[in-house]
DNA sequence: TTCTGGCACTCGTGACCTTTGAGTGCCAAG
DNA sequence: CTTGGCACTCAAAGGTCACGAGTGCCAGAA
């Protein structure tokens, strides 16, 4: 295995990249380091690091650069997560704490990831899939039109227009409405189908029709909007790539566009620890260079959506990692009073 | 004034520049247009229009280029707005015809429109400035605790919480939101303040209060959610800017997550007709190399919101002109369809 | 065995020069 | 007013060259 030196010359040669942007020679490494040896042994450990696939040269007499995999070694032992400063952690509170709404707390979280990543931030809408209902309203709009609202304890509210097979009477109405509610509320989304699957049968022939219209609907809308929604902000920041990032810049900016790729990006994230995906990877091609930092935030223990940062692979990760976390930290505890 | 060979001229040098994105010269202009002059007659009006600002020299032995001012004379002047063709016309009205509700509206507009012109593209949910109430509801979710929801005639829904000061029954509840309803349903926006401002009298002692809660918290909604929404998209085509594009791709990006830069960029663009700024006719620093083409769309005569797309001043005009036009009547098919 | 200093070698970078050619302005003649 | 001719300009492209950071390897010291 690697010895104790090595490791921290690979780190020596990380943090030197992502500072300097530049491959980092044996020479420089021990001018700004105190490794205790001369360039010479550097130099040979580095032809063992590279042997080992974890730095590489860009050309022949080139410092080395960090691969993908030299530096998922330094994110798995080399890396701690680096904590914010008290004024940082205040500053999110505060700008958090300022939100009106579960859109207001998505925008504003999305803000604050970038700014402090200084990277691409993406931020899921709390998911429905581990949601409860918290009301089923059902308004009627004309004889034959009802408008179907679902609210989620979230704070999701969805709608939906359901046009009745026949008119509905506004008693009918309002015990469909009762009935419903006494089943689904407090109910998870994923037990709602099976609470309601023998409700039409109560009702009187004429209007088992329009009952099971309206059920197909909720269950409609409960499946469909299932699938997570997404915002993301910071992409200015994609500027700072790097020089050549015509090329690089294209392929991400089309990967953040396409809400799916992002949604399956963060999915592959494990719910309860901090994710890290270095360079290739990440399943989609686009995203072969950047590297995504993925975790779960939720109200209470359970982690009902994700967010994170996309970034170029060369990137401060204890740094990242600290803000992601910290920020989902501050957004579950805004969840959670809210 | 300008003769019209000369207008002829400055087309051809529009055309040419918005296709090759290179500085034309006299020889290249009469070989690829038939002016039936000379390369000498034509550097002459070259000079001319050079002297009158409409074309410049990147440096001095180059060939010329368009200035703001030469873009606007064309537009104005010499561009017609290309109409779409068949199959485009019909591959928009499929596209959109798939949509199940706003939210899906205005993202598929938005995918098509950036598809359509190979530019960023940005659309304006429908203003609630010009809606009218369709439904106004009420949903005790606690004894003093009541959700508000409002749904537009634009098939928009905002939902918010009030906590009442005081517990509030059902029939009282059930009662304001009768009386509440017949007087507000059909109503625009701007007229409900005045509809409602003597509807706490008309309720007992205990529950003034919290009628007046309630009343001021849709007020709030009324004037708040006046602020528009918007949703952008075809940010890759930012990487066809240009060349030397990481100074010009930076401030567009951050002027695209500003939305207050973007509303009011729309804002600024006429209700009725369609609306090209171009480069620094824009107000705002970070898109003076760009061209703004807004039109407002609407279900009925009346526009209300407004899309268009930001591409660099050189951008195909009758093309993008066209797409833009062509988009904003579909949405407002679908808008008054719904 | 590990580390170190020395040394020859590599090769991308940047400075500097030259060539090329598209494009220009001007002028005198048609 | 148009045209062909002509001298001039200048960015872009290509070539040469010296520089220097960086490398690998080796022999000797620890």
């Amino acid at each position: 295995m690697l010895s104790e030196r090595r490791l921290e010359v690979l780190r020596a040669i990380v943090q030197d990249y992502v500072g300097t942007e530049e491959p980092v020679g044996s020479k420089a490494l021990t001018e700004r380091h105190r490794l205790g040896v001369s360039p010479a042994t550097v130099r040979n450990d580095m032809a063992a690091l590279e042997d080992e696939g974890f730095i590489a040269q860009p050309h022949t007499s080139a410092g080395r650069i960090p691969t993908d995999k030299g530096y998922r070694l330094f994110v798995d032992k080399l890396a701690g997560v680096k904590p914010l400063s008290t004024p940082e952690r205040r500053a999110i509170q505060n700008f958090l704490d300022g939100a009106v709404d579960l859109d207001d707390v998505v925008a504003r979280t999305v803000r604050l990831l970038a700014q402090l990543t200084r990277q691409v931030a993406v931020v899921q809408y709390p998911s429905l899939t581990r949601s409860t209902v918290r009301h089923v309203e059902l308004l009627a709009l004309a004889p034959a039109r009802v408008m179907l609202v679902l609210i989620t304890d979230t704070g999701r509210v969805e709608q939906r227009m359901v046009d009745c097979p026949a008119p509905f009477g506004e008693t009918a109405l309002a015990d469909l409405r009762a009935r419903l509610n006494s089943r689904v509320v407090g109910r998870r989304f994923t037990d709602v189908p099976q609470l309601v699957q023998d409700l039409p049968e109560s009702f009187e022939q004429d209007d088992r029709g329009t009952v099971s219209t309206v059920l197909a609907t909720l269950l409609e809308t409960l499946v469909e909007e299932t699938e997570e929604r997404l915002m993301i902000g910071g992409t200015a920041n994609l500027t700072r790539f790097g020089h050549d990032f015509p090329l690089t810049i294209r392929p991400v900016l089309e990967a953040l566009e396409e809400q799916v790729v992002l949604l399956k990006l963060l999915g592959e994230a494990k719910d309860s620890e901090m994710t890290v995906r270095i360079g290739h990877e990440n399943a989609h091609e686009g995203l072969n260079s950047t590297s995504v930092v993925a975790v779960g935030y939720g109200s209470g223990d359970e982690a009902v959506a994700k967010l994170g940062v996309v970034g170029p692979t060369r990137m401060d990760y204890p740094g990242t990692m600290g803000a992601v976390r910290a920020v989902a930290r501050y957004v579950g505890q805004i969840l959670a009073e809210s």
